[in-house]
DNA sequence: ATCCTCCCCTAC
DNA sequence: TAAGGTAGGGGAGGAT
């Protein structure tokens, strides 16, 4: 982190020091000589355990330093107030920051103080072993001794550390020293502002906030990952066994019934407490009672007068318990939070952010909790749900609260930190149960206890609920204060909060204040935007500048989409420009202080990810918004609309190559005003990806036992968990199964029409025949795919489908009078918020409603028609489709038009690559791989005698062999002849 | 009436 | 000094 410092000074209590310390270090050693000569004589020798082992303290260890040193004068060894490279044998300390680690040399050890004390217990030197807190110190210490500019670089380095605490070390720095790495010395500048080169990199490696959007993301994707993995499953089975064997219950558990039925939902909502200051504190939990917060600054200077007092903004990114009494709150500036400190006679312990401790504790939160369950939904790097109910349905009759209870020790052996968990048969309900529970606790509402806690809990605690929300209902009752749930059930109609807040929001607040809320768990996650943001630090003088600063940004932009491997079809930039009346320069240094915001977006001509492109665009918008540079005080740039980016995506984009679907003759109109409310931003479901990834002709849905492997690997969120599946009363998971059955599979075993007739068939029995009373009693995993499913074949009737695929693979064969009209490629050929809604039924049927009220959007759907209403049924006949492309399915016509694609260009475009693998995909799909074999044979000739097909042929390759792939899902492993 | 764009709000 | 990022939901109001 703060290992490269870029600062010359001090301030961090982690930088290099010049000549002036080296001083100070020599004055305050000899000191010691001189104390442990005199004091030593007063102190009693008591043995020589620690003959030539000097140590060096830092920061807070039980015993405190002055303890430590004196021990070490009592028992021979030596004590030294500050770091030296060549002194030091051992380091002692609880609690190392990353950064440090990176300056030891490579022979330092860092020992708990613990091993003095056991070392005076035993009498004698133990070895360090057991006490060592990072084994691998030398490791990615990278350059730090290279190519040092100035002055001596061999001469050992004096003060790397310093005492965290001591008081007037930032005064001076010298330019004696010579430790870090080139690039910083070369520019002799700090990186103060954007106009720095890498202040991009230093800011977001410092900044909370990016920290904790970031790992935001990473942990959902990780759970999603987790949630593929055969053997984490296996693991969690384990688990719970061991648990089921070991627990013993208390009397309590066996008065709990509630689980007998399967209806009754248990949701948990868990987080750290004051994660950042436990993480800091994790090795001296003793220090937690008194006010900690975590801060940049050290704030050191605060304690003196009242006058001149320096007053810190920087901010504070969490504060402990302790901290909090004294109304200090996270975000606050630290001069405000030593202010109530010193109000109260309190002393303040800054610490620096411990980004490798947060990410060691976050990681072993979250593997403690899914090595029990996969039911989560992750929020952040400390927060998540779980939804307990099938858990303890095994666990039976384990009481919720003796679970959980059991659950946080183990969270707190395993990341030394504290945390807190709500229970309630709702989401909204945990969560506001782990308010209550907080610090360190636990909280469990009740079944008939909900209405009673609800009107007790205060609005501004609902989540999604902010002080300008709150201000707007307060503005409507002058007369009194509003702030609790009760008082909003007394005051408010429904209709008089939509009026107040909007309709959705109205609805919403009036659900969340009555308790209800019937979200379920969001288990699969895709990003519907990728963005970066930077408000701090932006100083430019002219347009140059900031281009500069641009190009850093969409690289920075341009690396987040290939990692998510998304593309995106819009684009917007945000700025923020000071506001005429704000000062030039805010209080808050480097700050964006008061500023008037806006933003552009432009609708891209095709998918990309490319940074020249985006770069361009920015840019252009950029010109076309009116400001001052020199006013610029922050910017922004999003990517939206995305096509997921194919997994074997290996291509750049080519934009402004001829490609195949910009031709004006390929393309197929547009389709009207077909668009249904909210699709836009629901983006793509990107179902070449999702198919290939996870092929619908396996069986998700076989009786077979879980642990098999492959029928686990097939698993996915979209698709009804097989654990589930067993549990279902027979005659209802064969009507399921049969409902499910997807069209390869059946096909296999049956004719065409057979196969139509069996799927049509279920379908009409799965739909028919599951009335409401039977949904209620399937549990709601599967409630929720069946009404998607329900949903999703009313949508049909009134939008026909596009192409084959689908992640619940009911529609597939359900519409192929539709199908015929158009097909997969649409998806990628017109611009998302034209795309027939099925697009996004698709997704809709992978990814769970996350709204308040699944009543609402069922009722706000713009599809009106009534379960009764179903759409026609397809004359079978007509099943017999061809898939096209480009509006093609003649094989001649394609075969033109992939003609002059690759004589089109040079170099291909992955985009049109993708969509004719998914076209060839499509054609095997409906049986025609004669159709499939015949084009690629035609474009392998079309390329062979041309050396400048070169990167043609590479994706041609690609191609093959995700047909090849199918070819041999559906074929039985068998390949087929394209030589 | 229904959209799209440009915001604003909230959360971690 | 200080590191005020980002994703997502949704409302207002103009365009269609």
């Amino acid at each position: 982190m703060a290992g490269r410092g870029n600062s010359h000074r001090g301030d961090n209590g982690w930088s290099e020091w010049g000549g002036y310390m080296a001083a100070k270090k020599r004055k305050l050693e000899e000191q010691f000589d001189k104390d442990s000569s005199n004091n030593a004589k007063q102190l009693e020798r008591k043995s020589n355990i620690f003959q030539g082992i000097s140590i060096f303290v830092d920061g807070h260890t039980e015993p405190p330093a002055d303890e430590l040193k004196k021990l070490m004068m009592e028992h021979g060894g030596v004590y030294h107030a500050y770091y030296s490279k060549d002194k030091i044998t051992y380091f002692i300390s609880n609690n190392l920051p990353y950064a440090k680690i990176r300056k030891l040399k490579p022979n330092d050890k860092v020992v708990n103080s613990k091993w003095i004390t056991d070392c005076i217990k035993e009498n004698k030197l133990l070895s360090t072993h057991n006490y060592e807190m990072y084994k691998d110190v030398t490791r990615s210490r990278g350059q730090t001794e290279l190519n040092f500019k100035r002055a001596e670089p061999m001469k050992p380095i004096t003060s790397d550390f310093n005492v965290p605490n001591s008081d007037d070390e930032d005064d001076h720095s010298s330019p004696s020293e010579t430790e870090e790495a080139p690039t910083e010395d070369d520019d002799h500048l700090s990186v103060l502002d954007a106009k720095h080169p890498k202040f991009l990199e230093t800011f977001l490696k410092r900044s909370r906030l990016h920290y904790l959007s970031s790992t935001a993301v990473a942990k959902k994707v990780y759970v999603q990952e987790l949630r593929q993995k055969p053997e984490h499953r296996q693991l969690i089975e384990k688990r719970r066994e061991e648990l089921k064997n070991t627990i013993q219950r208390t009397e309590r558990d066996y008065l709990f019934k509630i689980h007998d039925e399967k209806k009754e939902k248990i949701y948990m909502h868990i987080d750290m407490d004051c994660f950042f200051v436990s993480v800091a504190t994790r090795h001296q939990p003793e220090l937690r009672d008194q006010p900690i917060v975590i801060t940049h600054s050290k704030g050191r200077k605060a304690a003196t007068t009242n006058e001149h007092q320096f007053y810190s903004r920087s901010e504070l990114a969490s504060c402990n318990y302790a901290a909090r009494q004294y109304g200090i709150k996270n975000g606050m500036y630290l001069g405000r939070a030593q202010e109530l400190c010193r109000n109260h006679q309190a002393k303040l312990l800054c610490l620096p952010y411990d980004y490798e401790g947060f990410h060691e504790v976050s990681d072993r939160f979250y593997e403690t909790i899914l090595s029990y369950t996969l039911e989560v939904e992750a929020v952040s790097c400390d927060e998540l749900y779980v939804d307990l109910t099938d858990l303890l349905i095994y666990l039976k009759p384990l009481h919720p609260l003796t679970f959980v209870s059991l659950l946080r020790e183990e969270i707190q052996i395993n990341t030394k930190c504290p945390c807190s968990a709500g229970m309630g048969s709702n989401m909204l309900l945990a969560r506001l149960a782990t308010r209550h529970a907080k610090p360190n606790g636990q909280y469990y509402v009740e079944k008939g206890y909900e209405q009673e806690f609800i009107a007790k809990q205060k609005l501004i605690d609902l989540p999604g609920i902010g002080s300008s929300i709150l201000d707007k209902l307060q503005q409507t009752f002058p007369q009194t204060t509003v702030d609790t749930c009760k008082q909003i059930q007394n005051l408010c109609s429904l209709e008089q909060l939509k009026n107040i807040l909007g309709k959705k929001q109205g609805q919403t607040m009036y659900d969340m204040t009555h308790g209800i809320d019937t979200r379920i768990l969001t288990k699969d996650y895709l990003p519907k935007s990728i963005s970066i943001d930077i408000n701090y630090g932006i100083r430019f003088q002219t347009f140059d500048e900031l281009t500069v600063f641009i190009k850093q940004l969409v690289l920075e932009l341009h690396k987040r989409l290939k990692q998510a491997r998304q593309k995106g079809k819009q684009l917007s930039v945000k700025i923020r420009v000071r506001a005429p009346d704000a000062p030039i320069e805010p209080e808050k240094f480097m700050g964006c202080g008061r500023t008037d915001d806006s933003s552009r977006l432009v609708n891209l001509h095709s998918y990309t990810d490319d940074p020249i492109n985006i770069e361009l665009e920015t840019i252009k918008l950029l010109k076309q918004m009116n400001f001052i540079v020199a006013d610029l005080r922050g910017i922004g740039i999003s990517m939206t609309q995305f096509q997921s980016a194919l997994k074997n995506t290996s291509g750049k984009d080519m934009n402004g190559h001829r490609t195949l679907f910009d031709c004006n003759q390929f393309r197929l109109p547009k389709p009207s005003s077909t668009t249904v409310g909210n699709q836009t931003d629901t983006g793509e479901p990107s179902e070449s990806f999702v198919t290939r990834k996870r092929p619908m002709q396996q069986e998700p849905t076989t009786t077979a036992v879980p642990q098999k492997v492959s029928r686990l690997d097939c698993y996915t969120p979209g698709q009804i968990d097989p654990h589930v599946m067993n549990e279902l009363p027979e005659p209802i998971r064969q009507e399921v199964e049969q409902y499910l059955k997807n069209p390869s599979s059946v096909s296999r075993q049956n004719s065409e029409s057979d196969r139509i007739e069996v799927i049509e068939k279920s379908f009409t029995q799965v739909m028919d025949h599951l009335d409401e009373a039977v949904l209620n009693e399937l549990p709601p995993e599967m409630r929720r795919e069946i009404t998607m499913a329900q949903k999703l074949r009313k949508m049909e009737s009134k939008y026909p489908p596009i192409g084959g695929k689908r992640l619940v693979p009911i529609s597939v064969p359900l519409n192929p009078v539709a199908q015929e009209k158009s097909n997969a490629f649409n998806v990628l050929m017109n611009s998302p918020q034209k795309q027939p809604t099925t697009t996004t039924t698709t997704k809709k049927t992978s990814i769970p409603v996350k709204r308040w009220r699944t009543e609402t959007i069922l009722n706000e759907e713009p599809i009106t028609t009534t379960t009764s209403n179903v759409r026609t049924e397809p004359k079978p006949q007509s099943f017999h489709h061809q898939p096209s492309i480009a509006g093609f399915t003649l094989l001649s016509d394609v075969k033109l038009m992939l003609r002059e694609w690759i004589e089109s260009s040079d170099e291909p475009n992955q985009i049109d690559f993708d969509l004719f693998q998914n076209y060839l995909i499509d054609l095997l799909n409906s049986y025609n791989a004669e159709m499939v074999h015949q084009l690629v044979s035609y474009g392998l000739l079309q390329l062979k005698p041309l050396t400048s097909k070169i990167q043609w042929m590479k994706h041609f390759q690609n191609l093959i062999e995700a047909v090849q792939t199918r070819f041999r899902q559906m074929y039985g492993g068998v390949t087929m002849d394209l030589s």
